[in-house]
DNA sequence: CATCATGGTGTATATGGTACACTACTCGGC
DNA sequence: GCCGAGTAGTGTACCATATACACCATGATG
């Protein structure tokens, strides 16, 4: 019996997975790179990323790669593009599974890891810029017509940092009234009649994020 | 010097890219199937696919498999998703990176090949009813706030034939004034000064994409 | 008790989407 | 040439949603 199954008269190419890792972290949009100590590209910023093992399920990977790099576990994941323009590894032919990530602990760097800006990114290698953009395009296309910014959050939050986060994301300031009326007429929100303590003002009404309905 | 320049110690996986193929004929959105001639699968209805070749770009790949398969161009294609899933494959360790194209020339069956309704479709091999559905739920959600649409349409045409497309696509009627309004307030067309000739009715105004504002 | 920082609230306007029906014209058949 | 079939083309009233905009209350701190 034949070790190989299939017929397959070609070279593969290598696939990889490429994780995008975000967080806000004081009214800041951040993203997860790693420092290569390897060439190509060693001493460049890159995203972390892993080869698929075989018989590994993508989103494994994605995970593995979070919790191997980073020590971190990701709230949300979500499959973004596969990249495979020839030349974009120096290698040779390799294919990368982006996935972008959404945490929300406030982490120390790990290792060679550092959170950096969207807005004051570091050169980087391979193609990563490219996928990079593709990620927070994506992040920003889906923040009002998904649950995703909740991910960015502890499981009760204030409507306050609720709109903050909103704004690191997108880049932009939102109005509280509008914003407010917009977040609970859509029944996206309960309030759990907690409420915060701590900070030169009133207390803030502790709300949780309502999956369904 | 090493052949291989690339430090792995896993088996790679096979990759390959499979194309959903649409085209609306008869005020009917359709997809291509082609039948499987061997195992596994035979005698069953597949996506047209193939074997990513060395340091081919995917998009190589899926405008290939449009062009061996059927002997059509797509005028339009777009990343989909990319399907990993362990088992998706009898064979072994097989990535999907699946595409969709849109076709607008109404074309005869080619080989084993067969255009089939989205709402009969037969049923088919590996997880391409997943990459099937995933297709259709793209391309509808990007109909209104793309310009995906228009390319179902040769390079003149009606409104009326613009809203059987749509209609088709999506699945649902629409009304036509508010059809008309819709699509003439964006300026997404251009009249041409030209009309159509022919049927039992007045003739209509003939207009064009027009691909900026 | 004064200051600081945020919590919390409503209204008026503009914009965009939706529901809905009739006349005019061309073709083809008789 | 007349009639029927089939589509072209057109406007208004209503509703829902998004936007612009400012002030007082409260708790912490020194």
């Amino acid at each position: 019996m034949p070790k190989r199954l299939i017929q397959y008269d070609f070279p593969r190419p290598a696939v990889t997975v490429d994780l995008v890792a975000f967080r806000v972290q004081q009214d800041t949009l951040e993203l997860l790179l790693i420092e290569r100590d390897q060439p190509p590209f060693a001493g460049r910023w890159t995203l972390p990323g892993a080869f698929v093992h075989e018989n590994e399920p993508l989103e494994t990977t994605a995970s593995r790669i979070l919790q191997e790099k980073a020590h971190l576990e990701g709230i949300y994941l979500e499959q973004l593009a596969t990249f495979g323009k020839p030349g974009r590894d120096p290698r040779g032919h390799v294919l990368s599974v982006a996935y972008f990530a959404i945490v929300n602990a406030a982490t120390v760097d790990e290792g060679k890891t550092h959170w950096f800006s969207v807005d004051a990114l570091p050169e980087t290698g391979f193609d990563h810029d490219d996928i990079i953009a593709t990620a927070v395009q994506r992040l920003r296309g889906k923040l009002t017509y998904t649950d995703i910014g909740f991910a960015f959050l502890p499981d009760t939050f204030t409507l306050t940092e609720l709109q903050k986060t909103w704004q690191a994301v997108l880049g932009t300031p939102l109005d509280k009234r509008n914003f407010r009326k917009s977040i609970l007429s859509q029944q996206r929100v309960v309030a759990t009649g907690e409420k915060s303590s701590g900070g030169a003002h009133p207390p803030a009404m502790l709300y949780r994020w309502q999956p369904e309905r």
